[in-house]
DNA sequence: ACTACATACAGACCATAGTCTGTATGTAGT
DNA sequence: ACTACATACAGACTATGGTCTGTATGTAGT
């Protein structure tokens, strides 16, 4: 860590908080990026030595979901079945995105991911946590026999997080103007219990 | 229908039809507007009579799906079942965009559509027949004992075009790297066994 | 026929994301 | 210590979507 690498480090972390608070007052379209070098003492030059995109700077701001995920994975819920489990987890990501990261975030990242071919997809493997952690859980599903067998857990995924993102961009869609978790949850729970194997 | 109103038609179509080609052979994002004035012999201001944005030169462009499902919908499909008649519905709906609208118009419009809080949502207003057709098939099934009744026809139809539209979501996402309608369906006939009434 | 008006149109102009070029400086290898 | 290099940075410049202003022209009401 020698004192170049530093100096880079700082201007970057400035130009971040800079923007998160513009980003914040003003939304994210009406700042234009000499407005945040401006006020981070920066430059053009070295704001794109930091980041490829406004919209790249973007993603550095996201609440790190993963992580997040991951130590809620790690809570040991009081339940026995799999799939309540995988419910709660569900709605966890929900609560995640309403609370944390919020709509206009959410929605400039889901429309900025599918705008041109040349964007780098970073949603599939930002989500890569999330959806192993699920592959993983429907996996344990099947083994106790608690989820159906004839689909693998990858494809069970796949179904799930196509639902789950259909609801997230419905929302954005709407401004908003429902309540995210309630009906993801509506629309989870549907598919889950499609894939739970009845005794 | 006099002379003024057609030369203004006859250039927003001649515009419409030099940006069809140019869009085709160098995509979307790789034409200007200059370009396509150029080449529709017009001008700026007279480009931004005709149409709002660039964008919405594009939603011109869509083959008119609305009419398109409202023709399907009068086809006298041979099958008793409602749910049936439904499934084969958004079938379509998944060929219409794989066939007629295609990869790259499809995801511009998605992305446009929630890319900040000014944008006219008109995705909800062109799906309206959709929706309109939709919700009846359903209410129809429900009379007919065919489907559950706890959840208004609305609310099942907003559950299914919520459902669609993710998986249209992830088909961006994922540039078409799977059948559309093979997924599509996949995942929309779960829904349907879902709400079907089982006797 | 005359007037007032709406609008199709032209093109200069503006705003802003992103590129390019040049410079300064810290670092690693010798 | 010296040199070559990488890169942080500055800011002029470019590309492009969109705005603004002025003009010409066809039309409707009188």
């Amino acid at each position: 860590m020698n004192k170049r690498i530093l100096q880079g480090m700082e201007t970057k972390k400035r130009i971040i908080e800079c923007a998160r608070e513009l980003f914040k007052e003003k939304g994210y379209y009406s700042v234009t990026v000499d407005e945040i070098i401006k006020n981070a003492n920066s430059s053009k030059g070295s704001f794109y030595t930091h980041f490829k995109s406004k919209e790249e700077l973007l993603f550095n701001m996201i609440p790190l979901a993963d992580e997040a995920y991951f130590e809620f994975s790690k809570m040991d819920i009081k339940t026995e079945k799999i799939i309540d489990k995988i419910s709660l987890f569900i709605q966890y990501v929900f609560k995640n995105i309403e609370e944390q990261i919020g709509l206009e975030f959410i929605s400039t990242i889901y429309s900025s991911q599918i705008k041109d071919f040349k964007t780098e997809r970073f949603l599939i493997a930002s989500e890569r946590t999330y959806y192993q952690l699920l592959k993983k859980a429907i996996k344990e599903g099947q083994e106790n026999n608690e989820i159906k067998q004839e689909k693998t857990p990858e494809h069970i995924a796949d179904i799930l997080t196509s639902c789950v993102r259909g609801v997230i961009y419905d929302w954005c869609l709407r401004k908003g103007e429902f309540n995210l978790r309630t009906y993801g949850m509506e629309i989870t729970n549907m598919m889950l219990s499609q894939i739970e194997l009845k005794n």
